[in-house]
DNA sequence: CGAGTCTGCTCAATCGATGGAGCAACAATT
DNA sequence: AATTGTTGCTCCATCGATTGAGCAGACTCG
């Protein structure tokens, strides 16, 4: 630093008053449309020099204040704890930045109020969009957008008041299945019903890949114990007692699973270590997520991968281009 | 929604007019000092539920124009693709939200120019904090920010211009590196130097490491092989490249490992799947951060945990309270 | 030579929220 | 009755950037 530490930040009227004419013309020469309101190509380059030295920065809050759109995308999102959300995040982050948006995201771990807070928070700041991700309650958050003629769009969990892009949760569901089944007969000899858990039982997208769950084992012929269709929630630690209170109620477990996220899937291995099913006993698994550890690591597990490279595609196309409101666009998963 | 929808967003002069009273009365209420204002109790409770009717949200925009402090703090990330940058992000959302704080978080995919760039675009937003995280180039950072008055701090990666938090990088890895290589002597009855991989022999984190895995093998009287320390970067890709480099112009491979970063063991862990290394003729590893599906499911391998909440509490004590610009907080990692 | 056009700029209102200053109206005190 | 104090509000300048309107001066053309 060879200058001295400015008490405030430089503004246009610093600038004007050094470059010895007005806010008006360093605004324009600053912003680029100084050719529409013709500023001489000298006083431009005089300015746009002078800028650079002060090391200037617009002051965001009074442009947009002035400006009628703000080019700010809110995203908010339940957690950077897996691959899956942590890569909607960074490709929302690129590509909103590529089309000269400004993204915001916030983590709302889960909690249904967090999300109001945060949607409240992002239209505070006069954001175009809220893209809610894997919300709770997407409805509230489109009816809190709607109320301030903000436009918002579910990602991951569909709602019923906004379009929507999630995976193609049935089909996806119904394939791996159909892969575990096969990989399970192979293993040992004899085919048999496999165990869901994970996920939420009245979340939209658990009952989607129930559904192809169950149509997986029907198209093969293999009959279902409804009691193994554990939708015990998300946390690791659901999944690991509710492997744990079926083993005890039944004396033992199903050796092969359907798991519904990487999240779950991390109780299940917890289960797996502490009650010794590893190696040769280790079950035959499924998981509807994908992680490269496990992908590497773990033997005998079937692993769908969700496209979030065309999901996001699909989300920036609807703000490009618009959808109807309760359209839902199912993106197929990848196999990998 | 009972309301037609606003072409516009309700503002104080909307509801002030509603209520039959000015904008400042509507403002002193909202904003929560009307009792210093001296507004009368019931005007203040008809503006409320006006706002509450109409949805109303404040304009930040205009709002912090005005005000003196923004109360934005803004973080730059490298990436979200590991649970240690995830849980950073998380946590820091967190700590900043419960002190009243907005936080913006930027990715920048390792890309020095796309830190600058953000911290530029931070800068405009008015931000009155920017936490660089494993930054590149930290000390650019901080004297952009500088010359905005804005103050900045580094996490993860030290800078010598702003104060930094990192972890305890040599300990960490001495202690890592003396369990790696008695783990190595239980399993196969001699002592044998460790092969160092990941990170970037520049960078300060990595060199602690270095020195920590030097040391410890001094201590026990182990001989190193200079050719066997690896600081090829951080990619994936790079780390499984060095290892078949390794074994191409040796014919072979250290069986004991220091790896750097779980992002460098994706790399380590793909060489091992496709050149055999598995089962028995894995590797005794040691990884310089955490993940949980690696804690399960891989045998033969030790971690240390970077201690996220202790670090960005000091981190949130240097906001609070301030620190000298150079200053170096090392925070012990965990072993589990 | 005067009217019209073009160039290069400045003026001033504006966006919405904030807060210092000030003004009625009424109560309390001397 | 005159003064002082209190309550409950309103007025208006302000933050920094933007933009429609407008104004000199130079240049063009019939």
């Amino acid at each position: 630093m060879n200058r001295p530490k400015q008490p405030k930040r430089t503004t246009i009227y610093d600038l004007a008053e050094l470059a010895g004419t007005s806010a008006s013309a360093v605004s324009a020469v600053l912003n680029g449309n100084w050719k529409k309101r013709r500023i001489g190509s000298q006083l431009a380059e005089r300015i746009t020099k002078l800028a650079e030295e002060q090391g200037y920065a617009v002051n965001m809050q009074a442009s947009l204040l002035r400006r009628e759109k703000s080019k700010i995308i809110g995203m908010i999102v339940p957690k950077y704890d897996n691959r899956y959300f942590g890569s909607i995040v960074e490709t929302f982050e690129t590509m909103a930045r590529e089309r000269g948006l400004f993204p915001i995201i916030t983590c709302t771990r889960r909690d249904p109020n967090l999300e109001i807070e945060a949607a409240r928070e992002m239209l505070s700041y006069q954001v175009e969009w809220v893209v809610s991700t894997g919300a709770t309650d997407p409805d509230r958050v489109t009816d809190l957008c709607a109320a301030s003629g903000v436009r918002s769009l579910n990602l991951d969990l569909p709602g019923s008041k906004a379009p929507s892009v999630i995976s193609d949760n049935f089909s996806g569901a119904r394939e791996l299945t159909r892969r575990v089944l096969v990989n399970y007969e192979r293993k040992l000899g004899h085919r048999s019903p496999l165990l869901f858990i994970g996920g939420r039982g009245n979340d939209h997208n658990t009952s989607e890949r129930v559904r192809g769950f169950l149509a997986a084992h029907a198209e093969m012929g293999i009959a279902i114990d409804e009691h193994h269709i554990l939708t015990c929630g998300y946390a690791p630690e659901k999944a690991e007692e509710a492997l744990a209170a079926v083993a005890r109620a039944e004396g033992s477990v199903p050796m092969g699973m359907f798991v519904n996220s990487t999240i779950s899937l991390e109780g299940v291995m917890r289960w797996m270590t502490c009650s010794g099913h590893t190696g040769a006993k280790a079950p035959t698994l499924g998981c509807f997520d994908w992680d490269p550890f496990v992908a590497l690591l773990c033997e005998d597990i079937e692993m769908v991968r969700q496209d979030v490279p065309a999901m996001l595609a699909r989300v920036f196309d609807i703000i490009d281009h618009g959808a109807h409101a309760g359209s839902l666009i199912e993106i197929p998963p990848v196999f990998i």
